[in-house]
RNA sequence: UGCCCGAUGGUGUAAUGGUAGCACGGCGGAUUCUGAUUCCGUCUGUCAAGGUUCGAGUCCUUGUCGGGCAGCCA
């Protein structure tokens, strides 16, 4: 599966995986993998991730691990197990029987932590935590050994026995690789490489009290499970060279790690602590909330699998900070469902129009095209009648000249209906606010073209005010009005830069083929902009549209910049 | 005054010593029964200074700017 787009350019990974393979390395095997922390929901940052990792297997032919990396269970759960395995699924990579879990791995694990300690390269450190933080120094001076460095190896491994024993409190004793303490790599400054935390685990219950590091950990893993190219992001940089030592200090296969630059976006966050901050603090409905860039959330709002893959592959990928623009998002998504999504009629903030020379109990039936961009799509019938439903914004007492909509006196077409002309405009009386249109309509031009020839500029969406279906549609906005919603003044919260009108729900009318439409589908509301069937709250007498994202509206821009020269 | 990484248009990303390209975005236009889509045109760039070289975005040196690192988190 690969497109133009992906062998057309290369990134610096896929060079170096290119490179390995031509050289013969491994045999020119290629094995990637993923390692989620079960702590939390993914969002479209780990998709980069996961994107670059399934990807890079699938196209060198070699399988891409899904392991969990569960070395805290303080913080680990088996509801995020599945449902990174959900969001991962329905991204549409499959890994098969390569599902792995780093708890697999730790007897394995323990004892080389033994082996460690018989060659006189790790030692049980007795100091407490604020201790062997003291001890480590500072970014610009050297650490401090510690008085239990030089301890001997019997008594490391006595320790280290009655450790796994559950002898000890948590924190009592620590095992730490040694190293040096003077390291410019804070890393290498004798790193932890087990705990004593007395914790039921999700997968291992109270099999352990001890757990090991991170570090301690993933480079192991990869190597258990023959990964040739560990990728992950810059922020692992500074482990690179611990990640190593462990895999040399044991003879292990060595795999390798490479590092690149984690995905940003602007009016959103990708931090999980920003995340987690938002769905607490209530700003939001929960993890699935459609205006999070969690998966579950994108999905909910009507992002495709596609839309975000194609995405994530036009960001590219390499070392340097970026923060890429929505735009680019929401162009990906355009564009996938330009192709696929079926067009229908709704109209979101209704206006009632008469056409007074419609009969009155006349109704018929008009063919409407449900996608232009892939006629297999068909047709289907759209009622008409004397009263109808249409947008709002598509009427104007005192319209520009640019204005192709309706206006007094002006004429337009009903999109796949007749041409119109608005010959009275009816208001409230006390408010002045427009109520009621009414207009005439052109026998002769029933489909949407006349006899005479003569043409309309505007065409405008409609639904029959007596078959529509009353829906409810929900008009997500940025979350942000920040475009780096993180950077805040002095004194100022990130949830400061929250857009007060990041969902606007309206109660709208949308023609009666949608009755059937199924949760988590997505239409076009032809003019407007694209809809998801909330899979939530929707419900067959209640119908509930997720707003994923507008259609390019260039009269609005048309407005804006008459406005602005004013 | 530590270690590591990075720097190409507004935003991303290519170019591996030989014409700085692509996408998004902006602007302008054509087509259109969606002011959508599509199509065409156009706009803006190699952090700085030295050096190597016939030739440097690319190699070297120095500097500047930006990012990461002091969890018993990952």
């Amino acid at each position: 599966m690969s497109s133009p787009e992906e062998s057309s350019s290369s990134h610096f990974i896929r060079t170096i995986i290119a490179e390995d393979v031509q050289a013969g390395k491994h045999d020119g095997k290629v094995i990637t993998r993923f390692p989620p922390e079960p702590n939390g929901y993914l969002h479209i940052g780990n998709a980069k991730a996961f994107c670059i990792n399934f990807g890079m297997a699938e196209e060198f032919g070699g399988p891409c691990h899904l392991r969990f990396d569960d070395t805290n269970p303080v913080k680990e759960e088996q509801e995020f197990i599945d449902a990174i395995k959900e969001d991962i699924g329905w991204m549409g990579f499959v890994w098969g029987q390569h599902e792995y879990y780093a708890s697999d791995y730790f007897e394995q694990l323990y004892q080389w932590a033994v082996q460690l300690i018989k060659d006189g390269k790790a030692y049980v450190d007795d100091l407490s935590a604020e201790e062997i933080r003291e001890y480590r120094g500072t970014l610009t001076q050297p650490g401090k050994n510690s008085p239990f460095r030089d301890r001997g190896m019997e008594e490391n491994l006595d320790l280290f026995k009655r450790m796994r024993d559950g002898e000890f409190p948590d924190g009592a004793h620590v095992l730490r690789a040694k190293i040096d303490m003077a390291s410019g790599n804070m890393n290498m400054r004798d790193p932890v490489m087990y705990r004593i935390l007395h914790q039921t685990h999700p997968r291992t219950g109270d099999a352990w009290c001890i757990y090991p590091t991170y570090d301690f950990t993933h480079g192991q893993s990869d190597s258990l499970e023959g990964i040739t190219h560990s990728l992950c992001s810059l922020e692992f940089e500074d482990h690179r060279p611990l990640y190593d030592w462990f895999i040399a200090q044991l003879g292990i296969f060595p795999s390798r790690q490479y590092e690149f630059a984690r995905l940003n976006i602007t009016y959103t966050t990708l931090s999980k602590r920003y995340l987690r901050q938002l769905v607490e603090g209530g700003h939001v409905s929960g993890w699935d909330d459609p205006r999070l860039p969690t998966l579950r959330g994108m999905r909910r709002r009507g992002y495709t699998p596609q839309s975000i893959r194609i995405f994530i592959e036009r960001v590219g990928v390499a070392k340097r900070e970026n923060v890429i623009e929505v735009s680019l998002l929401e162009h990906c998504l355009r564009e996938d469902l330009n192709k696929r999504a079926p067009r229908v009629m709704a109209v979101l903030r209704p206006l009632r129009v008469v056409l007074i020379n419609y009969p009155e109990d006349k109704e018929e039936e008009l063919e409407g095209i449900n996608n232009p961009e892939d006629p297999s799509a068909g047709t289907r019938n759209v009622p008409f009648s004397r009263v109808l439903y249409i947008e709002r914004d598509d009427f104007r007492e005192e319209a520009p000249r640019k204005f192709f909509r309706l206006a007094p006196g002006r004429e337009v077409r009903l999109r796949y209906g007749y041409f119109i002309t608005c010959v009275e405009v009816v208001k409230d009386e006390s408010s002045g606010e427009v109520i009621e249109l009414r207009c005439t309509y052109d026998p002769e031009t029933r489909g949407g073209s006349s006899p005479d020839g003569r043409k309309v500029k505007g065409t405008i969406h409609w639904v029959s005010a007596q078959h529509a279906l009353e829906a409810e549609a929900r008009l997500y906005d940025r979350l942000f009005i920040s475009e780096s919603p993180e950077k805040t003044e002095p004194g100022k919260n990130f949830t400061d830069n929250l857009n007060p009108d990041s969902l606007e729900i309206v109660s709208c009318q949308v023609e009666p083929s949608l009755a059937e439409a199924a949760p988590g589908s997505i239409y076009q509301f032809e003019r407007l902009g694209y809809f998801c069937v909330d899979s939530v709250d929707s419900e067959k007498d209640k119908l509930v549209f997720n707003r994923a994202v507008p259609l390019r509206d260039s009269w609005k821009k048309i407005e804006r910049q008459a406005s602005r020269k004013k």
